[in-house]
DNA sequence: GCAGCGGTTTATAACGTTTCACAAGAGTCT
DNA sequence: AGACTCTTGTGAAACGTTATAAACCGCTGC
């Protein structure tokens, strides 16, 4: 009455019992055609709404997943979400976007929620990959998939970023730049170290001097952090001054890249950069920027239906899948070389 | 056993009644230390995790409210979406969101979803503002609000589109340009079409004669339709073509940016450009783009506070408040006047 | 006449919480 | 000692579904 009508409101208005309502909304090739008919006048007439609380707690599962995301103001991790909603859509299960903003708080806060919610299942792009719930949400029912991070507990889908750290910068190596600057973190967050580790690898393999190599950690990856860094580039004396920029993420190459043209930088001839990510705003740069690409569709895709194929056969034994694609270079003009650009 | 350990599971392994259980978790103030103690020690050993949908079922509400959003990949909606993420923190609710990309068909199944679920309220950004559920949910008891949207059925908060419409084309027609292209779509988008109404204001209250006005209907607001729409500009002899363009959002503006300058055409020279929405990758664009910026986050997180009221005092009267706030044009490079540049 | 038959409908027992009225003890005051 | 309070803990009744077993009905076939 006061609240939302109830199944049982139904079943008096159109003088049947509970179980018949019940059965017109699971089994309606069970019930006659005449009180089916019923039925369904009196829900539209109540305007009755099913109650998922109550049907979740008697029966199934809840449909749904979650995806909890780094940051939602990054592109790229929407065009991950993208994938995921495609995935889930095709299997008729629906996707809630969670933004934890770069806070472990709010990660634990999220993944609280979720378990109590019973969501099929949890996709996660870590803040912190430390916190206990990660591996206590899988041992306990929920199955959790990393994205774009990895971890030996968990299936997980992921770019290799030591490859591709190592493509940017073997890329700027092959340009002649030798002081090049590495911009990114925290570097608690796994993607961002191991884009170091391969920006190292290539200063080995390409028998340079890794001391030439310059690390400005950042606090996060967005636009704001990348312009602080530029400023603080741009500050330096020449000589100082590193000639390229290897970033962690296209955010903060974006940032970079404008805070540096704006104190009179050129880039690439005084300064080239490379992004990574590639996502769709990197084109359309005011120098078109360089970038590693991934295949972010994709990427939410696979984690989605190993998700959801973990979810599927909870019971029967699962093993862990670790799917690793490949990055990808993807040049433009903020590292191109350009004819006065000397050969080391 | 076989599921997760129940309240009842805990009574047990702890020795209490199922309602010393519950009051441990709800008032844990009138439990005495011991028993508290005990029964806390329970539940971390057996691992138990509150079952939300029984909570939700027997008492209160979800303590969770949605944004269902048009498209995440444009900025402006995560920058809104963040807005509303602070509002309901501050009142401990989660948000969940929603994307559907543009899609009237997503936008429905998330509703009866989100009803299904008895969220507290519900903010949206309509595809289809003609959706019957937008009217009957809240005659049901879940809240609605609109956001940069309006309607007068809900309360809603939104940017005077309109006055922005004229802004933008206002510039341009003091800038000396008389054939103007509006692009944008679809026009059943209450944004688009009240943008164009202000472009066509603009014309009137200038004097200038409206027929030099030309639409140019695009099927959604991103990237992608930009170029396309860019593509057809660029195409266009020189005498027809337009000397300005009037974009519905910045991701078409972007887009068209992009492509318009691939194909040979300088901005603003050959064609000045202006934006819409000012998101952040609008100043880093490759020529800084002119754009109405409107106040993002404050949009998001009043839009939250309205819904929260509104479902705070649901069955007190409640008097829909239309918020409209007003809109800001910030001119950069893309439609700034050169020396070149006659004027009218 | 009676067992047996689909085809329909019904009554009832869960599911895991919260809440509320009440019981069981331990003090306190007369 | 009896009548009180106060502090803790208990038991049972909801909340709105779904599933399962049983009941009903008008027939058919023997």
């Amino acid at each position: 009455m006061a609240g939302s009508p109830s199944m049982k409101d139904v079943a008096a208005y159109a003088r049947v019992s509970l179980g018949t309502v019940s059965n017109v909304l699971n089994r309606p090739e069970v019930v006659a055609e005449a009180t089916r008919k019923r039925v369904l006048a009196a829900i539209a007439e109540l305007g009755f709404v099913r109650n998922e609380s109550a049907r979740q707690l008697r029966g199934g599962g809840s449909r749904t997943l979650a995806f909890v995301v780094l940051d939602t103001g990054n592109p790229f991790f929407t065009d991950v979400a993208q994938g995921v909603q495609e995935a889930a859509d095709a299997v008729g299960l629906s996707v809630f976007l969670c933004d934890s903003g770069q806070d472990r708080r709010r990660q634990s806060a999220y993944l609280d929620l979720l378990e109590q919610q019973r969501v099929e299942g949890v996709l996660i792009t870590p803040v912190d990959s430390g916190d206990e719930r990660l591996t206590l949400l899988p041992r306990r029912g929920t199955p959790v998939v990393m994205v774009d991070a990895h971890s030996p507990d968990h299936c997980s889908v992921y770019v290799d970023d030591v490859a591709g750290g190592e493509l940017a910068a073997t890329h700027l190596l092959e340009g002649g730049h030798r002081h090049i600057a590495f911009v990114g973190g925290p570097l608690s967050l796994s993607q961002v170290a191991d884009r170091l580790t391969g920006v190292r690898e290539a200063y080995a393999h390409f028998g340079a001097d890794v001391d030439d190599l310059v690390v400005l950690e950042t606090a996060a990856l967005d636009i704001m952090e990348g312009r602080r860094a530029g400023a603080r580039l741009a500050g330096l004396p020449g000589r100082r001054r590193p000639t390229a920029v290897c970033c962690a993420n296209d955010m903060l190459a974006l940032g970079l890249l404008q805070e540096a043209v704006r104190l009179g930088l050129r880039v690439p001839e005084d300064l080239a950069i490379v992004g990574y990510d590639d996502i769709v705003f990197a084109e359309a740069a005011a120098v078109p920027l360089t970038s590693v690409a991934q295949p972010r569709q994709l990427i939410g895709r696979t984690a989605a239906e190993m998700l959801i194929a973990e979810a599927r056969d909870r019971d029967a034994g699962h093993e862990h899948r670790q799917v690793v694609l490949a990055p990808e270079l993807v040049v433009r003009a903020s590292s191109r070389l350009r004819p006065l650009d000397g050969v080391a």
